[in-house]
DNA sequence: GTGGTCTAGACCACA
DNA sequence: GTGGTCTAGACCACA
């Protein structure tokens, strides 16, 4: 289930681009299935119509799910990783800002990777 | 040194703290030392001071550096790690979204663990 | 043969039209030979059969193709070129869009003017 | 100058893309240069701030003009071509659907290499 | 029913 | 002043 943050610093839309990655790996979403229409979507999470959208346009241009014309969006079947250098660039400086944040916080590396094997616990079967 | 790319998505400021936030722990800057007046980094910066304001008002809200009437801004001497429940549920946040993220990549748990490991090993000593 | 894209951000009866047009060009459709009924040719590109309606209505519109009541549709054996003044300059609008298009994907005019004649061959004979 | 034709088929914000594009090329926008703020463009163009918006938001995601934060858009100083399978594909069906379109119009390969060379003419000096 | 586009209007952080 | 986000509401082509 997607739930949104309205508090949140990030971007409503950013929250449901980031929601529905996190649920096609977790296996939520299958290759394949069709996605809930846009107004559906809002309805659900009683966001507006347009910010669904421009979080499906996002989730396109990352090939990650697909329009049909008329018929709907799926979950792409065949997504391929990219290695994009720009996004790599920019995970790196996010990890490398955790890690800082981390540190400040009195988290050590041990707590750290104790921290992204819960997370791959939590996400793959 | 501080390099600024006026370019990037993350603001100005933000970039700001972040630099001395890793300067401090890498040893560039030392615990009781005098920091750059705000005028004197922003010229050697090139921003605006009211930036520079903004990110040492920050740092100093984080107990990162502590303002002395008439003689200037230091290095906290004696900064204690402080593990704010709010702080906390963000970075882990931002940790799964990294996860996320790179394996959308194709970057695994294996390099992940690389890529923490080689950002310790740059930023401890 | 016909194959369709259905996630194409090209409408399905505007690749059907497009389609049609290029096998007459290539002979694979012979001018006064018939077409397949439009329920036939729903049926091999399982598609709606609205879908290939209105792509006949769109040929026939163009005068390509001819439906005689009773006995079906037919390419047209005499067509004659005509010179619309708004569909010349969309064409030259096309054109130039993807000569701009081109230029940004560091396509220059020699590798243009190779394309055109590489569609050229492809198309006559 | 941009101008913006209301009744094509072509989404306002794509012409207005296509047209900075080109105005890129041709010159009169030079890289470095400070582009019109989305509020200004809106208002000499008379469409919505929300669709210069989209557009400026489609030319940074080709890296064509870059957003500093508080202070503007500018061109890109630095382009660096990219040879995208997808956009080279879609260009190449592009030109093929012209080069269709202008049979029937009875424009030939020579008179299309005329045009071709027109449109080059027109825009590199 | 589906997604795509557009307008009008508002609010916000950043510099 | 600048761009970014969001809502409300409308219209449209496509299947």
């Amino acid at each position: 289930m997607i739930n949104i943050d309205a508090r949140s610093s990030k971007p409503i839309f950013e929250q449901v681009v980031d929601k529905i990655k996190e649920s096609i790996i977790i296996g939520g979403l299958k290759p394949g299935e069709k996605m809930p229409s846009i107004r559906e979507l809002s309805k659900m999470l009683t966001i507006n119509p347009n910010t669904v959208s421009k979080a499906y346009a996002e989730l396109e241009r990352q090939r990650l799910i697909e329009t049909i014309s008329g018929k709907g969006t799926f979950v792409s079947a065949n997504y391929k990783p990219k290695v994009d250098e720009d996004r790599l660039q920019k995970l790196l400086g996010v990890l490398r800002d955790a890690v800082i944040e981390a540190h400040y916080m009195g988290i050590d590396k041990n707590k750290i990777t104790e921290i992204i094997n819960g997370i791959y616990n939590d996400i793959e079967r």
